[in-house]
DNA sequence: ATATAATGTGCATTCGTTTGCTCACTGTAC
DNA sequence: GTACAGTGAGCAAACGAATGCACATTATAT
């Protein structure tokens, strides 16, 4: 048994380092690495047989000392508020397809406090060597961004933006997914539309309210504007209170898919009828939205190309950090499904 | 402009390193480093001195650096089949969280491959400097496993096991899951069920299956078992397939939440009734089996414990290589709600 | 045969920390 | 005044790979 356990100590501690294929393979340890590498000054037939070695062995190049001397890490963060959420999946598992052909890894960031000084948290970030960040995550009054970029981190602002900050932004044009919204409800007849919105600090509660203030002609009485986070439980219980009062809204423009099926349970549950005796229309389009038992009307953003654009712009940044920036704005558009019809 | 470019070069490399915190403080480098690491042979005017010019040039030890010397990244790799899938997420959301206090980051590895040999995958999760790696991919046929458990590489086996392997484990009692779901539809009067599982290879489908067939008293006939991937989708297809049939089933179960909710859409969408026509019952109890659109039945399992213990487990593993393996095996329990109901 | 270029390797340094060991200094006991 | 702890701090060697430069060796030109 003791044996044993020494076997193993030795083993965890055993990786073959390219000294020990340079040793086996005859040749010196710069001579491996460079063979590993493809460098094309090392002839053909050393390579062969360093890669022979090197597969003997079972050598795998230490990634954390070529970090070191490569100063990168080939590690981004990408910042999420909450993983548990679809929307945030969807965004993520492109995303992440992405960064992975790119030979990028990325460690999730959860940051439920949107990203205000917490100067814990900013050191963490500082120090976790990652080459850049993807933050999903900016309110209007986030402070990290800004200092992460006076530190010469490279990042990209994805989803929600912040006005006056120079670094890359990939967003969608969210004045204009007001409008459809509005404009989608205003020519069904609708007259009383309240808004379950996201947080207000954030860019896109506010570019959509602006928006579907525009095709009002008019502001959202602050009555039927409702803020809170982005999940199931908020639009839930936001309807709920909707319904129980007075006079409920016709219909209901929530700040996300997920939010909007809050809704709709809750309308369910307390025996209304969508859409006949409300209309409900969300954002995103998530995959959820078209399950049969929602059939969600909804403002579509292209969530996939936000989220591949958002990793190729942090790579462009990592690779050239002095290009120049930029910020994309992609067209949104309407999803009709079964969930909106005229007022009764 | 180019003078501003310059400025950027210099910012994104001009990162204060412990010697330029030593020069500050006119003390050598390692004992900035032992005054920050709070060693107790370094006097406290001295290592306020160092606190203070570490503060001022904004001095963040290079993780990378640390992480050579010290052998370690207090990384850990997390492997799921699929981000966008709700109970992996949930899952993710635990073990993050029980990481992030442990001190350690994690980052994500998407396998739809279910870990078969696939070589140029095996190097990477060997030479990404993980400290340590949670698989929720196992399937019965997975060799990765073994070749990383070989390497000495710290890993825990979580949701799914492979047996034989001297690893630690955190899975569901999986047996008990399928007596209780099989002993609910019997109980209620159901003869013809059907199952929609995972793939074949893996073992919370077989474990489940097992039980099933334990307490019905004969093997579920193969033209009742469904295999496929645990999505919406599968659930989806395979309910129109079999509600198209001759003789559809009067119940069916699901291998998860995601493919029943996929069941469910399906039956509603053909005009059935759930549970009045058809009952339905899934496994995980996952956040979205309560909201109101479903009232999923369920066989419940503790996600949250299974993904914290999980994390702990790897965190011991990884500071004792050579404690004793263990496998957590968590008790299952029935979430009765609405979705099923003695047959017509 | 000698100079010259082209080719392939190796030596030694570097990346930025942590840490074993040495050493200078102070104060106490003899 | 010498010896001896007990402090506090510095020197220098890791950690494991990448790479600039020097240096062999061979092929080519003269």
């Amino acid at each position: 048994m003791s044996e044993q356990r020494d076997a193993l100590k030795e083993t965890s501690s055993n990786r073959a380092l390219s000294r020990d294929v340079a040793l086996a393979a005859g040749v010196s340890q710069s001579t491996v690495s460079r063979a590993l590498r493809d460098d094309p000054r090392i002839s053909s037939t050393t390579r062969e047989r360093v890669r022979q070695a090197a597969e003997q062995l079972g050598y795998v190049p230490n990634r954390v000392a070529r970090n070191l001397r490569e100063r990168r890490s080939r590690v981004v963060g990408v910042m999420v508020q909450d993983i548990d959420n679809a929307f945030y999946t969807q965004l993520l598992a492109d995303m992440h397809q992405e960064l992975l052909v790119a030979g990028y890894a990325f460690t999730l960031i959860v940051d439920p406090l949107h990203l205000r000084s917490d100067v814990t948290r900013l050191r963490n970030l500082l120090d976790a060597s990652f080459d850049g960040l993807i933050i999903t995550t900016a309110t209007l009054d986030s402070d990290a961004p800004e200092a992460l970029h006076r530190r010469g981190i490279p990042i990209v602002l994805s989803v929600r933006s912040i006005p006056g900050l120079e670094v890359d932004i990939v967003e969608s044009d969210n004045v204009a997914a007001g409008q459809l919204a509005a404009r989608h409800l205003v020519s069904l007849g609708h007259r009383d539309i309240a808004a379950i919105m996201g947080p207000e600090v954030t860019s896109t509660t506010q570019h959509r309210i602006v928006g579907a203030n525009q095709v009002l002609g008019h502001s959202l009485p602050p009555e039927r504007v409702f803020n809170g986070p982005y999940s199931h439980e908020s639009g839930h219980s936001h309807c709920r209170r909707l319904l129980q009062g007075d006079r409920p809204p016709t219909a209901i423009m929530a700040a996300n898919d997920v939010i909007a099926i809050g809704v709709i349970d809750a309308a369910r549950q307390m025996g209304y009828s969508v859409p006949d005796d409300i209309s409900v229309i969300g954002f995103d389009d998530i995959h959820m939205a078209s399950w049969h038992s929602f059939r969600l009307t909804t403002v579509r953003q292209d969530t996939k190309a936000i989220a591949v654009q958002s990793a190729r712009r942090l790579i462009e940044r990592i690779e050239d950090p002095d290009g120049p920036v930029t910020h994309d704005k992609y067209p949104v558009s309407l999803t009709m499904r079964a969930t909106t019809a005229a007022p009764k």
